[in-house]
RNA sequence: GGGGGCGUGGUGUAGCCUGGCUAAACACACCUGCCUGUCACGCAGGAGACCGCGGGUUCAAAUCCCGUCGCUCCCGCCA
């Protein structure tokens, strides 16, 4: 008997006595009678109890029960068409407090008002309890199955790098630095140098989903200090076109096993349509891309001309909504000053890399490339963008010993949940954010 | 790093511009009592903030000024 029911579950158990466990959203304690709200993860549940001589010690524990409280209740399963939680409720037997709530909640799951960013924060917890934010990491979790099982199934290999570096992997300005046994370490910033010496190892194809660390103070509602890196990397590619191409098939394949799971209760809860999308995506050339930027009014600052601002690319995803009907755009082609030392260049023309972006609905989600694999071209360029070569040096080996032509992409798993559901802040689309003033809980 | 906004009981806000008329108001939550099935339950009563912090102006400041701390948004950086 002692088997938990889910809430959603109850109305196949009518008639039968059960054990539901969860929160005391709502508690209505009446002379006759006392009602019980109940939520777990799948939904609500009423528990009701008649006021009686024999139920006496029920009738005190809801006198004296509060809000939030955890519970488990064991009844039977009744219907009553009136009842509003699916039209069955549980007549209780017996009711146990597992965690009573102290009653001054600082943050009520089920109030009316969302409190302020800093309240959720401080209280994630209780934050996480409202059925909205439960849903995003539902969705969450079949997005990086979906697409794991892409992957998987499309012959790569799974990556756990370090995290902890002996040397900042590239640039230097935008990593924690830290103390390692006497010695500076370094958090990564990515995955880059290893999922490439994972081609240099011969693995054909591989995967990371990990933690990447950014020192930057960014103080947007895109961008933390830690986030959960989506990256690949595939050998023999014979331009950054086959990753463009594998990357757009994966997506729309994860878009469509998270709508076929999600689409209803995505549309329901943040009013959202899951599209899936159709492939190919647009493509636009940078200098393309800056045309339309202009076209519409935008002028970036002189100093970023070669490049995209966010207006930019807000305005890019506009042009491919109305042109193409498509919330996908690669931007393609970015200039050598712009991108790192390791994307190859267009062998006609040595000013542009053989690079992308992809943006969704006009925001940035992940960047890729083919990468320059002959040591004395990555070398050169290298040097050309003044960089010291020593602590670099494990990496540039990758590239002495036969490695095939490469090349792969990184994305950000909050930022794509974020434009998914249109949520106004990537907190909401992370468990617990870290920024350059939120280091706790 | 540059710029803007905000900071009032447990929570969300009003009041601030046009200082005193409010011993700081409203909603939700909380406490007490009442209520024959409630479902944002209802009704009656009650407790709870000296208005982020420090200084200044003034007869008088939550309200004006300066500083400071915290949060937040935009830009930049990027995923």
């Amino acid at each position: 008997m002692p088997t938990r029911t889910l809430t959603k579950d109850l109305r196949a158990h009518i008639g039968r006595e059960v054990r539901i466990q969860g929160w005391v959203r709502a508690i209505r304690d009446q002379k006759r009678i006392q009602f019980l709200i109940v939520r777990d993860h799948t939904g609500l549940a009423q528990a009701v109890v008649e006021r009686a001589e024999g139920r006496a010690d029920i009738n005190q524990t809801i006198a004296a029960l509060t809000r939030e409280s955890a519970v488990t209740i064991d009844g039977v399963v009744v219907e009553n068409a009136v009842v509003k939680t699916g039209g069955v409720e549980v007549q209780i037997r017996s009711l146990r407090v597992d965690n009573l709530a102290d009653p001054l909640l600082p943050l009520d799951p089920s109030g009316p008002t969302e409190p302020n960013p800093e309240v959720q924060a401080n209280w994630r917890y209780l934050d996480l309890r409202r059925p909205e934010s439960l849903l995003i990491f539902q969705i969450q979790t079949a997005i990086e199955h979906a697409m794991r099982e892409y992957w998987i199934r499309e012959g790569f290999i799974e990556l756990h790098s370090p995290k902890l570096m002996g040397s900042p992997s590239e640039g230097g300005a935008e990593v924690f630095e830290l103390e390692y046994f006497g010695r500076p370490a370094y958090l990564a910033q990515s995955p880059q140098f290893y999922k490439q010496m994972a081609m240099a190892a011969g693995f054909d194809r591989v995967f990371e989903i990990g933690p990447v660390f950014r020192a930057d103070p960014s103080f947007t509602t895109r961008h933390s200090t830690e986030f959960t890196g989506l990256d690949m990397e595939m050998s023999w590619v014979e331009s950054h076109e086959d990753v463009m191409a594998f990357e757009e098939r994966w997506l729309r394949y994860t878009l469509e096993r998270v709508k076929a799971q999600f689409g209803d209760a995505a549309r329901e809860t943040f009013g959202v349509e899951i599209v899936v999308p159709e492939v190919p995506f647009p493509r636009v050339p940078m200098g393309q891309a800056q045309e339309i930027v202009a076209r519409r009014g935008h002028t970036a600052p002189a100093e970023r001309k070669h490049d995209l601002d966010a207006t930019g690319e807000r305005l890019v995803g506009e042009y491919a909504a109305e042109e193409f009907g498509h919330e996908f755009a690669y931007v393609t082609d970015y200039p050598v000053d712009v991108r790192p030392f390791y994307h190859m260049r267009h062998p006609s023309n040595s000013a542009i890399t053989k690079s992308f972006d992809l943006l969704w609905r006009g925001v940035e989600i992940a960047t890729g490339a083919q990468r320059e694999h002959r040591y004395d071209v990555l070398v050169r360029q290298a040097k050309e963008k003044g960089l010291n070569l020593e602590p670099i040096q494990f990496y540039l080996e990758f590239f002495k010993y036969g490695c095939p032509p490469h090349g792969g992409f990184g994305a950000g798993l909050a930022r794509m949940l974020m434009v998914l559901l249109k949520l106004a802040n990537l907190r909401e689309a992370t468990f617990l954010f870290r920024g350059p003033t939120r280091l706790s809980p």
